[in-house]
DNA sequence: CAAAAAATTGATCGTCGTTCAATATTATTG
DNA sequence: CAATAATATTGAACGACGATCAATTTTTTG
């Protein structure tokens, strides 16, 4: 790697470094091109040579939070791999209101943020490993689960989760307390564990 | 009402329906006060002597999707009173699943506009309004349950089923089919009302 | 070391929400 | 029915925003 490649990777992680703590700290509607400069030290133009637009950046700000959520959940899931499935999807889900609580504006700005292009790829998949982690749970817990099937029930009970944290914490409606929403999840997570057994005893 | 409330009264409603147009149309983010202002036949600054600000605005026009959407649910309800309150449920997700499609750009509105200033209660209680159609249900289907436990549950439910609509059509992730997150929002609900009965068997 | 290539700057553009002095409209009073 | 007060409307103006780009500085190349 030449210098100048080595300057511009460094610039390019300060901007996303600085623009990560702005979202941390004042959320996604505070994040604006003049701060970043500022708070990176540079015009607010370079930000334009290393990011296509301020959308972009946000999404490799979004990536970085989506990947530290991800690592998250499977290390809880690691750390609880004796434990039986409905109980780690529960610490997992627990796990998620956790980070979600910790980190509420990085957390918040992975749903708020809409751009009018198509998303990239790279950064889809990047959700994509979190149902991952589910559907190998799933498949754990009923191993005679179709694979389309165990990805699809994967990513219903982490929407059910995610629904259950944004409208659980979310100030429009009034704020839950933490048990109040591991209560939501967990009966969530059941009921759906409870189901695919039920299916299962109907169907064979 | 003197000519001039009459008057401020049909400016007010004008001003709500052009904004309500231009969310449905375009959505949110390409709201502007000059394009209502444009769209309802007055200058900008008019705007701002019927309401607070844009946020203010807003918040109307989202309560009265909101209501809309209560009226659907409402009336998909009574329309099965027959049927049993697993099937009601499903119907009222399908429902909400319906306004959602048919409705997106403003339906989508509800959950993307955002204020610092804390939300008022009347646009509160909007809100509240979708939870208490599902408690009843839960009551019905189960008499013996506590009332502010139907109520969490309720919005466990509601929080589920929002989840799951709000990933399922997303862009962000692949958008699922209707009948995939059906699929899903069934799982939910049939889960979670076989769990109330199982919780019930236990305890007493 | 000079020429080419690349990165950085900050003034500048058009647009946004919001404000406000000036103007027009409606209500009240003598 | 004036005349005056109260209210509503206007549109220019302000500061902040995302984005652009000619001018400048820095780095690489020959």
């Amino acid at each position: 790697m030449s210098i100048r490649e080595a300057s511009n990777a460094r610039r390019r992680m300060a901007i996303i470094d600085a623009a990560h703590a702005i979202i941390s700290q004042k959320g996604l509607q505070a994040l604006n091109i003049r701060d970043i400069g500022k708070a990176c030290g540079c015009a607010p133009g370079t930000i334009y040579t290393h990011f296509e637009d301020l959308d972009t950046l946000i999404l490799y700000v979004n990536s970085r939070t989506l990947n530290q959520l991800a690592q998250v959940l499977e290390t809880i899931d690691e750390a609880g791999q004796g434990g039986s499935v409905p109980d780690r999807l529960c610490n997992m889900a627990d796990a998620y209101l956790g980070f979600a609580v910790a980190n509420r504006s990085a957390w918040q700005a992975l749903f708020e943020h809409q751009m009018e292009r198509p998303i990239p790829q790279w950064h889809r998949d990047d959700h994509f490993r979190l149902f991952g982690s589910i559907a190998r749970l799933l498949l754990l817990h009923k191993p005679g689960l179709d694979a389309a099937q165990a990805q699809l029930v994967a990513r219903g009970l982490y929407s059910s989760v995610h629904g259950i944290v944004s409208l659980g914490i979310a100030p429009r409606l009034l704020r839950l307390s933490d048990q109040e929403i591991r209560q939501q999840m967990h009966l969530v997570i059941n009921g759906i564990l409870s189901r695919l057994v039920v299916e299962d005893q109907k169907d064979p």
